[in-house]
DNA sequence: GATAAAATTGACTGATTGGTCAAATAAAAG
DNA sequence: CTTTTATTTGACCAATCAGTCAATTTTATC
């Protein structure tokens, strides 16, 4: 082991705090006091271990959108009809709605704050959109194949379009939409999966 | 008329600019000595005449979903098929994201700056997503009794996904998808409204 | 031209921002 | 026990934040 005191706190943990505060105010409107509070570690730890605000953000978009990845990978992976993956998706999504009040999605919430004005941010960010995108695209391809879902869909423009309305109904979940919205949508994702 | 020097600007033309600049930036990355600039008047001039940077805020938020809501209503209430519509709906929304590069919908940031945070902003949000929603709900109803849909499709969750479509393409459109992306799902629509 | 009212100007305030510095303390390894 | 590394503490910094104040200028009505 190296010399010295040991850090005192799990830095995994405490990044975990992190990204959870900056989930549920954003980027500006998290101080730094706050954020140590939050975080319960002292500024100087802080600055040692993480370097800036700035690098803690990023490390925490990357560690939701990881996250996030790999939830959605779990169920949209499964050899079931489409239909069936989504609904189980937006189940899941509408317990994480429940959880985290007002909270959103990190991603679609950093994509608002920051859009491509700075590129630390946008790079990661425009990383996991297209990951996602990958994953929605994989699924349907996949359900194609497998015959779940008929040639003459556009795996494309189905993959794209769940991307968009998965944006658009965490941002809609922060102003208190919730199951009523989720159901709508799942409603008519029957007519696109059929 | 009222005795004392008239104002040397025009209120609505300087409030336009500061919609302007909030669109592009979003409130908390908005100083005030740059919003006084970019609007072009004194700093006194703007507090005898807007109060604060909330109210001002909160007067360009309503003065940007009026507007939206009277283009998207132009285009809705036409007695047309509404993949028709729909289909010059996101033709404007392409020529918008072109003109506002990166500046998405200010009803969209603003709903991801405050969420339901700041009862004056929020209030205000969901009033204006409701109308939206109302908008959507009306001409896919009326396109029912026209007989352009089905009697079978659901205007209500049609309405509600269209909004969350909406909010999802303005919140990409940040990130620069363009085109590709508008074209994909308004080719899904075309599933949605046949 | 006197008077009233509003616009303008620029200096200024107190609070808060993210971030730093230095000294004291604690704990692990050699 | 010494050395090395890290934690902790609290003071501190320059910059920026929204907003204020008072003196001055401008333009209207009387």
């Amino acid at each position: 082991m190296t010399r010295g005191k040991p850090l005192s706190f799990n830095r995994d943990e405490v990044l975990e705090k992190a990204m959870d505060l900056f989930w549920a105010k954003g980027y500006s409107k998290t101080g730094m006091t706050e954020l140590l509070d939050h975080m319960g570690i002292q500024r100087q730890s802080f600055y040692n271990t993480f370097g800036s605000k700035e690098e803690v953000f990023l490390e925490a978009v990357r560690l939701y959108s990881q996250a996030t990845y790999a939830d959605i990978a779990a169920i949209l992976s499964q050899d079931k009809h489409p239909i069936e993956n989504i609904r189980e998706l937006f189940d899941m999504w509408e317990q994480l709605a429940e959880t985290k009040q007002g909270c959103g999605c990190l991603m679609a919430n950093s994509i608002a704050e920051f859009g491509l004005s700075q590129e630390s941010v946008s790079e990661i960010l425009k990383e996991q959109v297209d990951q996602l995108y990958d994953l929605f695209y994989r699924a349907f391809s996949q359900a194609i194949e497998n015959g779940y879902l008929p040639a003459s869909k556009d795996p494309k423009a189905l993959a794209m379009s769940y991307v968009t309305m998965a944006q658009g109904m965490a941002l809609l979940s922060k102003m208190g939409f919730g199951r009523g919205m989720l159901d709508d949508v799942l409603k008519i994702s029957k007519d696109l999966l059929t």
